[in-house]
DNA sequence: ATTATTTTGCAACATAGTTGCAAGGTGTTA
DNA sequence: TAACACCTTGCAACTATGTTGCAAAATAAT
């Protein structure tokens, strides 16, 4: 199933290369979202860090997936749904980040509530991240 | 007005040490919320770096300061109201990062709302924070 | 096929955070 | 207040994470 790779990198306007076809592959694959660290290992010596560190960075900025902060300090990736392009992301959903297994899921469904705000103050991105145990995990 | 700082270290049972003394003092004296490497800064060669991030981890343990996640992967701390205990913090308000500026803001009467998650899924903890401009920096 | 443009790997560097251990400081008890 | 037990600190060494410049390789355009 290459094609699919190929085509999504083509749409976002990006040059066919082993290194952006294969980490696209991790993604597709990959129900939840990746760090860094997980592309590394699951590719091996296959790709320079620096390049995996440069392929997200131009993934991000091509709206082929989306960044997801948590509170320990690691950033995640995620697929974008189909609407980001190059610099506007439309990804206005909740992220969920279970304690027990680690995985974290975008909930498309769970939208971000807008937050009424001090006298002031402008929003312009508001990231809701819940963490807890997923429906896998529960007991 | 050392006491105030000492007042709160016992309250917290943690002995007084010069280090915590003076690392509180910069979060009693400040509005926003601090990074490590802004601690770094204010105290010069005072404390070696491994002192900071044991007393910012002490501090988080025993309820005396609560930790603010960035969408740029770098962690900041602030105050918590002084119902949060070692173990059990209830800080549940909105935080606000002005882009502008830098500074970080707890909007301690903004309250995070209740979000309804899908089947099986628990949540433990959630953390909204917006980003844009603040109340200083608007046009 | 040739050329122009992008992407990659490498090396070097910068920042962030952790751990073990000996020395020094704090609190407790007598 | 002196002796002791316990906790905290500084230092060194280490791991992890992320960035930059540059030459070589790969890709896209002609
Ligand atoms: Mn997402
Ligand atoms: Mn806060
Ligand atoms: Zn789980
Ligand atoms: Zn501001």
């Amino acid at each position: 199933m290459e094609i699919k790779e190929t085509d999504k990198l083509k749409k976002h306007q990006l040059s066919i290369t082993d290194a952006r076809k294969k980490i696209l592959a991790f993604f597709l694959q990959t129900p939840g979202a990746l760090a860094h660290a997980d592309i590394e290992h699951k590719s091996g010596t296959e790709f320079d860090r620096v390049t995996i560190y440069r392929t997200l960075q131009t993934f991000v900025e091509k709206g082929i997936i989306h960044t997801i902060p948590t509170s320990d300090n690691s950033i995640r990736y995620a697929l974008c749904k189909d609407e980001c392009v190059t610099g506007h992301h439309h990804d206005d959903h909740v992220h969920f980040i279970c304690d027990d297994c680690g995985t974290t899921y975008c909930l498309d469904h769970v939208s971000v509530p807008k937050v009424k705000l001090p006298k002031g103050f402008k929003a312009v991105q508001t990231d809701l991240v819940v963490s807890g145990s997923c429906n896998k995990c529960e007991q």
